[in-house]
DNA sequence: CATAGGATTTGCT
DNA sequence: GCAAATCCTATGC
């Protein structure tokens, strides 16, 4: 299911429910916004200098966890795609909450976020899960930490399904940047950002 | 070995 | 709207 294209497998991931069982207990939500990043040939990807001892994860067999910190203080989640040997992933950017609102609250620590809010944006969702560097290379298949069920994902609407350039990759050259690799349920409240308005392509420099 | 910068979030102006 | 928080990685000398 997971060793395919790191664009088809983000499309695919949209509906699906994430699940995550901790000591203190279990969080789960549906999976309303991803991004794919691609092997060293994608600017944009932490893939782009190579296999390294961070990136190795995402060289590695499908259906494992990438768990990187960014910006010194948040960590982000992907589900590794592509077959062995081929760097690939998914970065999940948002989850809409269903089983353990309040332990997400609590990891969250702030007691007055809307529940749809918890785990909107990639470092949010993390820190509502309780995930951290401890579960990077993690077997999602394998359903022990931290897993994703296909749920009732056959019950989301496709005419829901949005997609738009990647958020926070400005600094990727040639046409990296302005790929539509990240994706989404339109306009769904836990979102991490909303997408840009669909508007007539229009060509670079006008 | 030194340093620049980031797949973000939050709080203040 | 803008900048700080904060650390690890990647790169260059």
């Amino acid at each position: 299911v997971y060793a395919r294209s790191s664009v088809a497998l983000a499309r695919a991931l949209l509906g699906t429910l994430l699940v995550r069982d901790a000591r203190e207990g279990r969080t789960s939500g549906i999976i309303v916004e991803t991004e794919a990043y691609g092997g060293p040939e994608d600017a944009a990807s932490h893939a782009r200098a190579g296999r390294t001892a961070r990136t190795a994860p995402m060289f590695g067999p499908a259906g494992h966890a990438y768990v990187y910190l960014v910006y010194g203080l948040h960590h982000c989640l992907n589900a590794v795609a592509e077959r062995d040997g081929i760097a690939g992933a998914v970065l999940i950017r948002g989850a809409a909450p269903v089983e353990g609102l309040d332990l997400m609250r609590h990891r969250r620590g702030r007691p007055h976020d809307a529940d749809a809010r918890l785990a909107a944006g990639p470092a949010r969702l993390c820190q509502a899960f309780g995930i951290d560097r401890d579960l990077d290379g993690a077997d999602l298949t394998a359903g022990r930490a931290l897993w994703l069920e296909a749920g009732d994902a056959g019950a989301l609407d496709p005419g829901r399904v949005v997609t738009g350039p990647r958020v926070g990759v400005g600094y990727a050259g040639g046409d990296w940047a302005g790929r539509p690799w990240r994706f989404g349920l339109r306009d769904h409240p836990s979102l991490s950002r909303p997408f840009p308005d669909l508007l007539p392509h229009t060509p670079p420099g006008t």
